[in-house]
RNA sequence: GCCGAAGUGGCGGAAUUGGUAGACGCGCUGGACUCAAAAUCCAGUGGUAGCAAUAUCGUGUGGGUUCGAUUCCCACCUUCGGUACCA
């Protein structure tokens, strides 16, 4: 008891931290400043949302990788930039306002103040003199700013790059849009005899069509219940992916991006980043290329003609129908008068439609125009169909329907009785789907007999020639929807004046500040709360405000480059400071943010390096994934059906699994768990007195068991009630508040300190991958550490460091350690780093060493792991300084030389025995030994030696 | 459906170029210290047979290439992640 007591003195990590803690920042240890003499590396971590709830075990995965990483990079001679911040625009801190009338500012304010507490409890290294907050104006000022270089800008085809739209106006007064190649959602040729004598607004209009942010209508994911329009990546199959509350489609003006004019910039210059192929290939699905025809079809009785695209122009012979979606705008002309209500009707119940039900009853739905078009390359009239499965915001809003090779086309055809003509032979690839672009041509007219690709080649030469149609590549990437109807996010620095034309302010109105408000609610016209200040919408004579804010990504789009020169109130950063530090070396964080984010931020900062703003084409050379630390959920079965008024939970083991409808899950406390995470987790009469008194409503719920029940704190069964098990069902999930099952990391550090859990962590696997978080290891690194400290003093508290020269093993050893645990932090493999540490110490504890010459290189070789404790010791071996400003150890090899080498001794590749031979010895002297060797005599018998490899440094086999 | 990642002891995981499968840790078993417990230390720990030496099986399944395969190739199964009426 009392050595144990001074055992714990020794090794007092809560002193320990707090001391360093705030000598670290007396001492401005982790601050960096452009230093030219040094070569510059950028470590950096996604920044986080700061939620009310805190941070979670899960998050510092990634945070402690990165500064285990970046303190490494300081050690090895780099001047290292590793900055961290709060992406703190954002909805919950407004859904939390509306309940609470707390300012979004306010409650902001507060959850980054925990947040910034608990990174300093992990030991992370940040600069944070170089702190950005999203919500911050000095730094909104320059989102804003970015904002209106895209509206001043368009994209310019052939020089493929963005261009200044004053420019474009130029060029239409000259020559109208004639010679104009551009990223455009213009689809009129004019002179400029034309744009002279175009309306204000007309001009407005066109110049919208060009513009990179620009202002259109359309329909929109309008979520009722959050009072708000959501992104793409904001719904989750029909639902909003926060609050899980119904979307639907709602017209409306909105602000937009036009991240399509970078889609192939976008999805080329990949091929020289260094990202994981995963991630790539995520980018890549998202932007969708894919490489068609685009063409025109006569309309019978009627001068418009139907644009279609189609990546399949071989299969033009077999087009029976053609279907538009339902917003396409021939809808109304084409519906002859007969089938006008009906598809009237049609289109009112496919607008109208969530897109939940769209997409989870996947019943064919349609209605017939009355209307022909005619198939330009045969002739044939072709009957106009409508339905849902086209989509407006794809191609062109039409196809043309080939019933023989698309399974949507065939199910459509076969449900309306609709010919089906087959052209394609596939008997020679019987491996082929429908999809694939393989087989020979029949019922083709002059392409039958050609294969597939070929007559895709052949059609497309014949419809460029009859003039009614192009190659043309397409993407599924859309433009990003650029406006919410929110309180807390970065307004727009734009005005209208009467007619409605949208106008920049000038720079040096910026920032436009977002006005003080206590009512955040949004209009019922869904308008933003901002539309609710009239003072400030109109605060302009004879113009009024944008009310719209821009939506998460904005901040998050360039805040690294922010963190470059974080207090400039000239420009977002200095030229300086970004020609110093370039880019990002290395990022780190989490999967979610692969295609919305990533690709929000490269599209950004393409835009500004066409500016000339940015030095580099990409933002992030390297980046990592790390995996998601997962909770355990614990559930209780609750019958759907009450008992007389009474609540009934059902013990697992006797819920049928037929039957698992009646029950509803209901998430338990994982506390109140025993042996929570595993198939037998239970919880007995404590756990169940928790549950009831913690959920009140259940207080009387009635507990059933194999061999008993529990009712309002009395037990009616066999046995006693203390052994009373009520089984739980254990899952695997997402750590959240509404699964009551959030390890906070500031309860481990507490109980084994910020250098246990940063170890543990990182001991736990690879860092890309997701793990459930459990903590039945961390013993093991909570003695490695005791272990580690022993070396340098014992439990009495007595300092074991010796004087001593090394011997040959004790050096051998070291240079080994040093090695591995740097390639393995190169290699971003911690876990493998860990465990050789772990070697090391299991070794020099064998050998009772206790040296400072090997001992001191150690301090710095950990210290990137555990840099409180490395910290302590270094000192304590009387150093001064910071440990985490010294040079790495470097091995070198002439101490890890092995006098003799181990090889095995296989027969016929199976292992028979170890044999050791001296370093020098030559192929024929080990061939010559080992043929003398008992065990190998026996196994060879009197067979004779077919092969002898040897593999030098590696094995020996035989082959008889 | 499509794209991507992964399947190794009771568990987390290791094996970086095809060359000793299971490093390291947890757990478990036995022992030392202790009145006892905790802590700590020592030893053992993939399965099967055997007192043992040893043999044999073994990296999701089935095939193949090779002197030799967790690693390469083909087919399949399972799990996880992403994505989808994309013409």
């Amino acid at each position: 008891m009392k050595k144990n007591k001074i055992y714990k003195m020794a090794l007092d990590f809560a002193k320990i931290e707090k001391y360093w803690k705030d000598f670290w920042i007396e001492n401005k240890t982790y601050k960096v400043d452009i230093d030219k003499d040094k070569e510059k590396y950028y470590v950096l971590d996604m920044f986080p949302y700061p939620s009310g709830a805190g941070l979670h075990v899960g998050h510092p995965l990634g945070y402690i990788a990165s500064d285990i990483f970046s303190r490494y990079k300081r050690m090895t001679g780099f001047n290292v930039l590793h900055p961290m911040g709060f992406d703190s625009f954002g909805l919950p801190a407004e859904q939390y306002a509306i309940q609470t009338g707390i300012h979004p500012a306010e409650s902001t304010r507060e959850n980054i103040k925990m947040y910034k507490k608990q990174l300093s409890n992990l030991g992370l290294n940040y600069d944070w003199s170089r702190e950005v907050q999203t919500s911050d104006p000095d730094y909104y000022k320059w989102t804003q700013w970015i904002f209106s270089r895209l509206f001043e800008h368009y994209y310019d085809i052939n020089e493929n790059r963005a261009v200044p739209i004053d420019n474009l106006i130029e060029e239409f007064e000259k020559y109208g849009n004639l010679n104009v190649n551009a990223a455009t959602a213009e689809t009129k040729s004019f002179t400029a005899e034309d744009w002279k004598k175009m309306k204000d607004t007309e001009k407005n209009d066109v110049l919208m069509n060009y513009r990179l942010a620009y202002r259109k209508v359309g329909y929109v994911n309008w979520c009722e219940a959050l009072g708000t329009v959501l992104a793409n990546d904001e719904v989750k199959d029909g639902i909003s992916e926060r609050g899980g509350h119904p979307v639907v489609k709602k017209p409306m003006n909105q602000w937009s991006l036009r991240i399509t004019a970078y889609a192939e910039r976008l999805l080329n210059d990949m091929e020289n980043i260094d990202w994981s192929d995963s991630l790539k290939s995520m980018q890549r699905n998202w932007i969708g290329r894919s490489e068609g025809l685009q063409m025109f079809f006569d309309i019978a009785q009627s001068d418009k003609k139907l644009e279609i695209y189609t990546t399949r122009p071989d299969t033009i012979f077999g087009v029976t129908f053609m279907v538009l979606s339902p917003e396409h705008p021939f809808v109304e002309e084409l519906t002859v008068a007969e089938n006008k209500k009906e598809v009237e009707k049609y289109i009112e119940y496919a607008v109208n439609k969530t897109e939940i039900e769209r997409t989870s009853e996947k019943k064919i739905s349609g209605v017939f125009t009355g209307s022909y078009a005619v198939n330009p390359i045969n002739g044939k009239q072709i009957p106009i169909w409508i339905s849902e499965y086209v989509l407006m915001d794809y191609g062109t809003g039409a196809i043309m329907a080939v019933p023989s090779d698309d399974d949507r086309d065939r199910a459509f055809a076969q449900h309306f009785n609709l010919p089906i003509i087959n052209i394609i032979d596939k008997s020679k690839y019987p491996e082929a789907t429908s999809k694939d672009k393989l087989g020979v041509m029949i019922n083709s007219d002059f392409i039958t007999g050609m294969e597939v690709p070929e007559a895709i080649e052949a059609i497309i030469n014949k419809v460029e020639s009859m003039g009614i149609g192009k190659k043309q590549v397409n993407y599924k990437l859309r433009d990003a929807n650029f406006s919410r109807q929110r309180y807390w996010g970065e307004p727009f620095p734009i005005i209208y004046d009467e007619q409605g034309i949208a106008y920049l302010l000038p720079e040096d109105e910026l920032p436009v500040e977002l006005p003080p408000m206590t009512e955040f609610k949004p209009t019922v016209d869904g308008k933003s709360p901002l539309a609710r200040n009239k003072n400030w919408v109109n605060d302009i004579d004879g113009f009024y405000r944008e009310t719209d804010t821009m939506p998460g990504f904005a901040g998050s789009s360039w805040y690294f480059l922010r963190y470059m020169d974080p207090q400039n109130e000239e420009v977002f950063a200095s030229k300086e400071a970004l020609e110093y530090w370039q880019d990002v070396d290395f990022y780190i964080g989490g999967t979610e943010h692969a295609v919305g984010h990533l690709m929000y931020s490269r599209f950004w900062h393409k835009f500004l390096f066409d500016l000339n703003l940015v030095p580099t084409n990409e933002p992030f050379k390297r980046l990592v994934n790390q995996g998601m630390i997962q909770g355990v959920i614990e559930f209780l079965y609750l019958k759907k059906e009450k008992e007389n008024g009474v609540n009934i939970f059902v013990s697992k083991e006797l819920v049928d699994d037929n039957k698992q409808d009646e029950y509803a899950k209901i998430p338990v406390y994982i506390k109140f768990v025993k042996d929570y995470g595993t198939d037998n987790s239970y919880l007995d009469k404590d756990g169940i007195d928790k549950f009831r008194e913690w959920r009140e409503e259940y207080k009387n719920a009635k507990f059933v068991f194999q061999n008993g029940v529990y009712q309002s704190g009395e037990f009616d069964g066999e046995g006693s009630e203390e052994n009373m098990r009520f089984t739980t069902l254990s899952e695997v999930g997402k750590m959240s508040k509404r699964y009551h099952n959030v390890v906070n990391p500031d309860d481990v550090v507490d109980e084994y300190g910020a250098d246990v859990f940063r170890m543990y962590e990182m001991f736990l696997g690879p860092i890309e991958q997701s793990k459930p978080w459990d903590t039945k290891g961390i013993d093991g690194i909570s003695k490695f550490i005791k272990r580690y400290w022993g070396l340098y003093e014992d439990r009495d508290g007595k300092w074991l460091v010796t004087e001593d020269k090394p011997n040959a093993d004790e050096l051998k050893l070291l240079h080994k350690t040093i090695k591995k645990v740097t390639e393995d932090i190169n290699n971003l493999s911690f876990n493998t780093a860990i465990s050789t540490m772990m070697v090391f110490v299991n070794e020099i504890k064998k050998m009772d060493s206790h040296k400072k010459a090997v001992l001191e290189p150690m301090v710095k070789l950990i210290a990137p792991f555990a840099p409180f404790v490395a910290e302590e010791l270094w000192h304590r071996l009387g150093m001064s300084g910071s440990v985490h400003h010294e040079q790495y150890p470097v091995f070198e090899e002439k101490y890890i030389k092995e006098s003799t080498v181990k090889y095995p001794i296989c027969i016929n590749g199976k292992k028979r025995g170890i044999e050791e031979f001296d370093a020098n010895a030559t192929q024929d002297e080990i061939k010559k030994i080992v043929r003398e060797l008992d065990y190998v005599k026996k196994w060879i018998g009197d067979k004779p030696i077919r092969k002898e490899i040897i593999v030098p440094g590696r094995m020996v086999n035989i082959v008889i």
